[in-house]
DNA sequence: TCAATCCGTATC
DNA sequence: ATACGGATTGAC
């Protein structure tokens, strides 16, 4: 012992310390969001925690010399490793927070999108909250099985859709049965969700609700409440709260303890249902039977943080590997849900015309272009005397009256000056932005110059900007209708509902009011139409939809767009299916999204240069766009920004993402900083 | 000849 | 990240 003394740095392990009997090697996922980490280590199980480190509990290791959270995945006899395993620090709680679902979903997740293990876990388990998890009762809750199977739910409003009752049969006989869902405008579907919610809990399954926002949130939280307290409690209920709670909904913005309380009683199934924003899409529900992600197009679905994973994506392949039946839809039809229907994965669930005339209201079009064009800021003019007649006629009639303004601040794109046709890159297809810096315009993907440009559409050779005036409708409402209340909900403030009463409410996207309307006008849709995004004509039918479905069966709706354009006439025709289907056609040729998966890559010059140098050698089927500069105006002192865009076919998707995990591993391991973006099915493509 | 420092590499 | 090993440098 004193010849060791010396070696005071060195940690002599107490000799005490002897290996658990049973499985003595446990496999630790380290919370280290180093690509080249992204990988199990194993550890040796000591004796006295040989119980607690059962596969899913938090521990802490040490690693490369310091203390570091991770995550039993598995206990096994042996390790593979070479060299001698560290002891296993310490247990630090005996809760199972990483269920065998959840682990190997995080782990197609991760390699889905190019992002490591660590990252997809911080996205799926919340913090810890010592107390709460003490507070809260132990263990499992009976199952609803254990009673008499409660009937399967009447197809109530469902039987207005053709696949309707089928979908709903399936469901409550425990089958994959997978559903691309276009909605009957209306206050439906909540009420719609939570009736599919009660056809898997008869068959004994968990279900998960990702809803885009709080707001839908709390109508899908009534309509569960709603519909569940109507089943019968299972017989061999032991206490009664279990019995009836059976449902709970979580949001990021509980604190942090009532969120873990809420989450742990998803894992531990005192709740088989769970219903939530985005984060909710790896809620450790049950024996998950149902997966429903309702306004799949909307951008809050796509998550923020590393590895950006989109609920669709990530609830698509968690009903796939889960056997769980999968509602994914919304009023309208994003070409990803179009693309899922076309591989054969999912079925429509669409209503048929004759429904839609009952419960549609009639839509009208206005494109008062020429009006428009001459002078975006002038008053009055900028209302069409339509819209007016419309705002007139439904407030008379005793109803309120919805107004969708745009919001401000759209980026500058550009389009053909003559017919307006967005311009587009001769090379690769991407949109060609003019900037102050230089004359010629440019393409935002390639960085192809594209001097002596022409439009293949009319020929013309000038472009223009397009840009979006001023939202000053409100003020002009009020004046054009005196003694009319005129409300706005948008940005910080946002109305929840209105009375049904005479009112002019002015609503930026997302944020319309639940209401009756006699009418809705949909103002400045031709810019809405001319974003500088693949996406503009999909959101902004989106955003039409989601506002038309809440005016009445015999309201009107009037948009302010060209009725020949095909977005219109899916609007006024309300078949955003159809729509969904021709955009996704349209990409085919072009190489584009979702046809074709793409990767960003977004950083510093140099660090995007070394991380594409990185890249493994693919079969030739992989195509590098770029690397050109980013748009956004850099703040003085910071570092120019560049994004490059990777495209491969479909089918190599997953290779493109090991390949790009493979180029951040390698930097990683070299120490190269500059921190370097990598997405997949990056959002927004301008 | 030894110690301080640098660089590269592995992290169970 | 950080920590360690091996090579390198520099002072006695």
């Amino acid at each position: 012992m004193a010849g060791t003394r010396a070696r005071a740095t060195r940690k002599a392990d107490p000799p005490t310390l002897l290996p658990a009997a049973d499985r003595p090697v446990a496999r630790i996922a380290v919370d280290m969001p180093l690509a080249h980490l992204d990988r199990p280590f194993d550890y040796q199980v000591p004796e006295r925690l040989a119980e607690q480190a059962r596969p899913g509990v938090r521990v802490r290791v040490r690693f490369a010399g310091q203390l570091t959270d991770g995550f039993v995945l598995d206990r096994v006899d042996t390790s593979e490793h070479q060299g001698r395993l560290s002891w296993l620090d310490r247990v630090v709680s005996p809760e199972r927070v990483l269920t065998p679902e959840v682990a190997s979903l995080a782990r197609a997740v991760a390699d889905r999108y190019a992002g490591t293990l660590a990252d997809v876990l911080r996205l799926a388990i919340p913090p810890r909250h010592a107390a709460t998890e003490g507070a809260l009762p132990r263990g499992d809750a009976s199952r609803p099985e254990e009673g008499r199977p409660p009937d399967a739910p009447l197809p109530g409003p469902w039987a207005r859709y053709p696949a309707g009752p089928a979908f709903l049969a399936g469901v409550a006989a425990g089958r994959p049965v997978r559903a691309a869902w276009t909605a009957l405008p209306g206050d439906s579907w909540p009420r719609e969700i939570a009736i599919a919610v009660v056809a898997a809990a008869c068959a004994g399954r968990g279900a998960l609700v990702v809803v885009p926002d709080t707001r839908d949130l709390a109508r899908v939280d009534e309509a569960l409440a709603a519909e569940l307290a109507a089943l019968p409690p299972a017989d061999g209920a032991t206490d009664g709260a279990t019995a009836v709670a059976r449902h709970t909904s979580l949001t990021a913005d509980l604190g942090p303890a009532e969120r873990y309380r809420r989450w742990l009683s998803v894992l531990r199934g005192h709740v088989i249902v769970a219903a939530g924003t985005r984060a909710a899409m790896f809620a450790p529900v049950r024996d998950l039977g149902l997966v429903v992600l309702w306004d799949e197009g909307d951008d809050l679905h796509a998550e923020p943080r590393a590895p950006y994973p989109h609920a669709r994506e990530v609830l698509a392949l968690r009903a796939h590997r889960a056997g769980a039946a999968a509602l994914i839809g919304g009023f309208a039809r994003t070409p990803e849900l179009a693309q899922l229907v076309n591989s054969g994965w999912a079925r429509d669930l669409v209503p048929e015309r004759a429904t839609i005339r009952a419960v549609a209201p009639t839509v009208r079009a206005a494109a008062d272009e020429y009006e428009l064009s001459r002078d975006a800021a002038a008053t009055t003019a900028r209302l069409p005397s339509l819209a007016l007649r419309t705002a007139r006629a439904g407030l008379a009639d005793g109803h309120p009256v919805l107004v969708q303004v745009p919001r401000r601040g759209y980026l500058a794109a550009t389009a053909c000056a003559r017919c307006r046709a967005k311009a587009r890159c001769a090379t690769c297809g991407g949109p060609l932005r003019v900037t102050a810096a230089q004359e010629v315009p440019d393409c935002a993907w390639c960085g192809a110059l594209a001097g002596g440009w022409a439009c293949p559409d009319c020929g013309f050779g000038q472009l223009r900007a397009i840009a979006i005036g001023a939202a000053r409708t409100a003020e002009e409402l009020g004046r054009a209708f005196p003694g009319i209340k005129v409300r706005t909900s948008g940005g910080p403030s946002v109305l929840p509902a209105v009375p049904d009463e005479p009112a002019l409410i002015i609503a930026t996207p997302g944020a319309e009011p639940v209401a009756s309307y006699a009418a809705a006008l949909l103002l400045d849709g031709w810019a809405l139409l001319a974003r500088p995004s693949l996406r503009s004509e999909e959101e902004a039918l989106r955003r039409w939809m989601a506002a038309a479905a809440l005016v009445r069966p015999d309201g009107t709706v009037l948009v302010h767009a060209d009725a020949s354009l095909p977005v219109v006439q899916a609007l006024i025709r309300w078949d955003p299916a159809t729509f969904a289907e021709r955009v996704l056609a349209d990409r085919q040729p072009l190489a584009f999204p979702p046809t074709v998966r793409m990767a960003s890559v977004t950083g510093e010059p140099d660090a995007v240069a070394s991380l594409l140098g990185c890249l493994p050698a693919d079969g030739g089927r992989r195509e590098v766009l770029g690397p050109v500069p980013v748009e956004a105006a850099v703040p003085p002192g910071e570092p120019e920004r560049v994004r490059a865009l990777l495209r491969s076919p479909r089918a190599d998707g997953l290779a493109l993402a090991k390949a790009l995990h493979a180029a951040q591993a390698a930097r990683s391991a070299r120490k190269e900083g500059g921190g370097v973006r990598v997405q997949l099915d990056p959002a927004e493509l301008i």
